[in-house]
DNA sequence: TCTGGGGTCCTAGGACCC
DNA sequence: TCTGGGGTCCTAGGACCC
């Protein structure tokens, strides 16, 4: 989509998501979870990410750490689930792709969102967004609320106002609406419920006497942008119904690949530190190969809880790459090296990763003769090459056609997931995406 | 006992150059 | 001896989102 095609007049849009998302995949696969509450937790079974209305009657609120919902286990029927991003991913390509049916174009927002422009009447557009209801829920079974305005920000108010009143069938066109119905709505929604507009804002503006949607859609642009930022100017603007946030270009080049992880048992010692470190660096490297590009700089983490009394720590360095590289036995040795200098043993480390940035799809010249810039294999043999380097070379392969878990250094090469590993301990099947999980019928 | 992870965008400030 | 200022690039940190 060209940055013309979102600031041209005439026509609408549109932003559908799913309601609970991870919540109504789950439900797809097993019918019994339907009107009971139902939550599913980050990961390492952390916290509470999703939730259905049921759960949300029960006074579930996101974010909640799983320990304290527990007990709703029992006493209140409360189902859990741990995340299982493998199938909540394949059903969001299968949703976005009965989406882009619909629009005259599509931008995915995020894994359960996409903005899409819709043409015609008022009237025909309400009648698209109830056809595309239908359609996904025949499609792939899950419920989705479109909203319909004249710009992002008013597409995303349109849909919360679609989700919050039941009345409204899931479709809210916010030209459709009774002008002082839609007036009251705005000055009783708060200003935090505006796409772009966080808590640390929100108290700001609170300040300024700046508290409902209706007041911060009266506000002076300029004197925002003067007070908080381009951000905020654009978000007033658009509230006014002036498109200024473009299309987010679609990027396979993500600025960074990052791996870093709670663990399941808090990690005390170097020799385990190593461990992790090994793990995520492999892990990284991996990543960069499946996607054909190299790291110049490498960031290794590691962190205490926030919330025990105990010791905190949160070593963390930066590591300038020799070259730019996806060499895993190179990214391997420099992370667990940096990690060792840095973190204390006896402390209770709880998360941990690795960090890879400044990408390119190019390898440095050292990297191209060293052969471990092929992917196809067809490194011509050199003499100086060491063992180590036909290893990495091996690695790299080995893992570009049969994934991650296929080989590895050291302990990783172990199929058995590490002590440390985080917790699924809810997990349902992957239905969609392992021949092995597939779900079964009987007629 | 037990509290997620992976992103984006913007801004301010420092280093460096001419 | 005179000791400026604008532009660019990079990075760290803040805020937000899902």
């Amino acid at each position: 989509m060209s940055a013309e095609s979102a600031t041209r007049g005439g026509e609408y849009i549109a932003l559908v998501d799913v309601n609970n998302f991870y919540v109504s995949c789950e439900r797809v696969f097993d019918p019994a979870l339907r009107h009971r509450p139902v939550v599913v937790l980050s990961n390492n079974d952390g916290c509470v990410v999703a939730r259905s209305q049921e759960a949300k009657d029960l006074g579930i609120t996101t974010g909640v750490p799983y320990f304290k919902v527990r007990d709703l286990q029992q006493s209140h029927g409360l189902v859990v689930r741990s995340s299982n991003y493998e199938l909540y991913g394949d059903m969001s390509a299968r949703v976005m792709e009965v989406l882009g049916r619909f629009g005259t174009w599509q931008e995915v927002y995020s894994i359960d969102e996409s903005f899409l422009g819709l043409t015609g009447s008022p009237v025909q557009v309400q009648r698209s967004a109830a056809g595309i209801r239908a359609a996904i829920h025949q499609a792939v079974g899950v419920p989705v609320c479109v909203g319909v305005s004249s710009t992002k920000t008013l597409a995303k108010f349109a849909n919360h106002v679609a989700k919050k009143n039941p009345n409204l069938a899931g479709v809210c066109v916010e030209e459709l609406m009774e002008p002082s119905v839609l007036a009251r709505i705005k000055s009783l929604v708060p200003v935090t419920d505006v796409w772009g507009v966080g808590s640390k804002t929100g108290s700001k503006l609170a300040g300024m006497g700046i508290q409902s949607i209706a007041e911060l859609t009266a506000a002076d642009p300029q004197a925002i942008r003067k007070r908080f930022s381009v951000v905020l100017q654009r978000t007033v603007l658009e509230l006014n119904g002036t498109r200024c946030i473009g299309p987010v270009e679609e990027r396979s080049d993500k600025g960074q690949v990052m791996f870093t992880r709670s663990f399941s048992h808090p990690v005390r010692s170097r020799e385990q530190m190593r461990e992790v470190m090994s793990y995520y660096a492999q892990k990284a490297a991996s990543r960069l190969a499946s996607e054909g590009r190299y790291a110049s700089l490498m960031t290794v983490t590691a962190g205490t809880s926030r919330f025990a009394s105990g010791q905190q720590s949160f070593p963390s360095a930066q590591i300038r790459l020799p070259r730019a590289t996806r060499d895993p036995i190179l990214l391997t040795s420099l992370a667990v090296k940096a990690m060792d200098g840095l973190m204390e043993p006896g402390n209770d480390y709880v998360r941990g990763g690795v960090i890879l940035s400044g990408l390119s799809d190019e390898p440095d010249a050292e990297e191209l003769e060293l052969g471990l810039g092929h992917t196809e294999g067809e490194r011509p043999a050199s003499a100086g090459n060491t063992g180590g380097e036909r290893i990495s070379h091996m690695v790299q392969q080995v893992t570009q056609r049969f994934g991650s878990r296929a080989i590895g250094l050291g302990r990783t090469g172990i199929a058995q997931e590490p002590d440390w590993s985080m917790k699924r301990e809810f997990i349902s099947q992957r239905y969609t995406t392992d021949w092995e999980e597939l779900p079964a019928v009987r007629a």
